[in-house]
DNA sequence: CTAAATAGGACTAAACTAGTCCTCTTTAAA
DNA sequence: TTTAAAGAGGACTAGTTTAGTCCTATTTAG
């Protein structure tokens, strides 16, 4: 597993959306269609987005949404963040931590180190790399060893 | 969310143990009772790692669980595909992908690089590296950027 | 032979997710 | 000033997934 939710996946075909059809404001109703997602999925999805400030609406006739702010300045994270509640990979990792085996955990700062690094690499990935069908595939390190990424399996 | 089940967090604790624990064979009962994890649950989780070959078991009297090789050997993608199924991040980028948008779709082969990034990184993570409750954060780079990681939130 | 241990899988309850729908508010335009 | 197009907010339901338990079979040391 370790996914992101669908309507995170979808959240990202809205924004792509916004992003290309960067002329203006698209309303709901546009983007269900253009993507083929259902309205009111789309509708929820953008709900969401604007309460986190990474699309404006406007109301009335002829109202709609549109990005925030740059492409380049929203990153994989605000998207999560905003769609799946912030990210962290394990029940411990987020704050109100309340776990049953915690005396007898050696594990704890692992999985959080892990999660620190894992946010980061979403930080620093923008929707307009998202776009791209192409690009440079995200390189990683670990105990300062540099690592090639190559699709494995 | 982006996070891992709490049976793979909890596999970790129960590898934790029997690396530790490297004398030998440990029974599901005694790891139960060393990590706290009730034994039903200790149990399951030690015959999915035996299935992955990730630990060996010894059956009869006197019999238990060890790890399979060394835990510098094992990694956190391992684990997790061992308790949580194959890493992907969208269900397009698993293997059997019938995603309904797919015609509309400009993200897909980003979420993919992402995938293998993640992917990438956990493969790198050793059980070893998991014990030490102290060590270097892992370092990632995006598009030829090093970034330095700090706890951000 | 017996008992300690794992193997395998069925089953249930609880939690979470996705998706829909309803009512209210805002606002442009007739 | 009225109307209708749009978003805001949230309640609700169905479906899926996950966690956890339990039962029966198999293996094997003593």
């Amino acid at each position: 597993m370790l996914r992101i939710s669908r309507l995170t996946d979808y959240g990202t075909v809205v924004l792509a959306h916004l992003a290309r059809d960067h002329a203006g404001l698209a309303s709901a109703a546009e983007v269900a269609a253009a993507t083929g997602i259902a309205l009111p999925t789309v509708s929820k999805l953008l709900k969401s987005l604007a309460k986190a400030e990474i699309v404006t609406s406007t109301r009335g006739p002829h109202g709609g949404y549109q990005l925030a702010r740059d492409a380049r300045s929203i990153s994989a994270a605000d998207v999560i963040d905003a769609l799946d509640g912030p990210v962290s990979i394990t029940e411990c990792s987020a704050s109100d931590s309340n776990c049953d085996i915690e005396a007898h955990c050696h594990v704890g700062s692992a999985w959080q180190r892990i999660n620190v690094a894992i946010r980061r690499a979403l930080d620093e990935i923008s929707l307009a790399d998202l776009l791209r069908a192409t690009g440079p595939v995200p390189r990683f390190e670990f105990a300062g060893l540099p690592i090639t990424v190559e699709v494995k399996r």
